[in-house]
DNA sequence: TGTACATCAGTGAACGCGCGTTCACTGATGTAC
DNA sequence: TGTACATCAGTGAACGCGCGTTCACTGATGTAC
């Protein structure tokens, strides 16, 4: 139980050697299973065999350790968005496509964990490290300048929007993001976001929508691109 | 502080008279200020100037008055955006435009109110009033077929959602909803469900988005309308 | 018109329990000499 | 090569407290006669 992964040299026993990832990877899948919301410590400890104290010499609390989880799903997400999009035309609409569609086949596939990443979560002072040229939007909760980042969690969530901005940039022939390819972007973003959810919030079950998901995002990006 | 509103012929006293409405506005005020997840029943019955024993002659549980909060918040969404179509075109872009405004605005004006309808919801068993004749969807949990009709809180959410279908009744020449008016209008509420969600979890102000909100649901509604 | 009685919306207090977090500790590991 | 010592990742137990819910009750209201 302890150790039965690829990290390096550690006997079973006391020190567990890796608990780190070995947390982030318990959390992520009770995550996974049962929803951020029902995560509990305790469970992730049983699930790497140490104690309920354990966690608190890697995360400063359960937050820190949901945050470590979904910074590792932006990663993931980062990934197998930019490998979708490589086999197409650069720039093309069926790149962006592909793109959108790898977003939301994770947060089919993944849907607690997608919840985490793109829901709702203040932003509590402690995880901005830069903010003092803030500026209030919208509900007066969130607050963030992103050009002076911010925090890791953050940083990893525009990591992954990238990848659609950079197709952007080709399609509109600029050579760095600029506002338009901002503003041709966010629709597309927009689309596949609201996508998302509404399938994994059930709502083509609850209306018994004759949609095939696939398909609307490749009618969509083509409607939507610029 | 009791009985402070138009509910009938109640001096102050032991008989609060109208109870439950209170409740529901109380607890209404309290998942705007901060959050459903955050909502304490205690605090709706102070709000209400009652016991903290008081609300469960009213409600089975937190959740039931939560459920009530939420099919007032549909009923609210429901008129304000058949009021918002009613001055345009009947099946127009137009209209359907104003429409998916009326949701949007709904959804920054009252964010939390709108993460309780649209959020994601874990429908209890003992919700689903008729659910013989279920099917799992996508994440196996969410289960139900929307014509026999489940529960209160869905059918509010479909009378809401009807106000775009009918629209698309017209736009496509039918007489009822059919699968062509199903299939129109979806692409529509993604848009401007996943544009709620962007908003009001603060992405546009995170990475600095360019956007105007109202004109960006004019130009997809062009676009996206059939 | 007054009295008896059923009904039920409220009260006040406490239960119960889940769970994040802390605390003083112990065992393992690596390094200086 | 062996010993002393610093370091720190883990333990085990318990704290603390928030909060939903229950329970036996009491006060108000309406109705039958």
């Amino acid at each position: 139980m302890v150790n039965d992964t690829e990290s390096p040299g550690n006997k079973a026993g006391y020190h567990h050697g890796n608990l780190r990832d070995h947390l982030i990877a318990a959390t992520r899948s009770l995550v996974e299973a049962d929803g951020s919301e029902h995560f509990k410590v305790a469970d992730a400890c049983r699930g790497a065999g140490v104690s309920t104290a354990a966690p608190y010499r890697h995360f400063s609390d359960r937050q820190a350790l949901l945050d470590a989880v979904a910074i590792a799903g932006f990663n993931d997400l980062r990934d197998e968005a930019r490998a979708a999009g490589k086999p197409h035309e650069q720039g093309s609409a069926k790149a962006v496509s592909a793109i959108g569609k790898a977003y939301v086949v994770f947060a089919i596939r993944e849907p607690n964990l997608f919840r985490l990443m793109f829901g709702h979560n203040r932003v509590t002072p402690n995880q901005l490290v830069v903010a003092s040229d803030t500026k209030t939007i919208i509900d007066a909760k969130v607050i963030a300048n992103s050009s002076d980042i911010v925090c890791p969690r953050m940083g990893a969530g525009r990591e992954c929007y990238e990848v659609l901005l950079e197709q952007l940039v080709i399609t509109l022939q600029r050579d760095v993001i600029d506002e338009d390819v901002l503003k041709a972007a966010f629709p597309l973003w927009t689309f596949v976001h609201g996508l998302s959810f509404l399938a994994i919030d059930g709502k083509l079950a609850v209306h018994q929508l004759p949609i095939d998901i696939m398909q609307q995002i490749d009618w969509a990006s083509e409607r939507l691109m610029p």
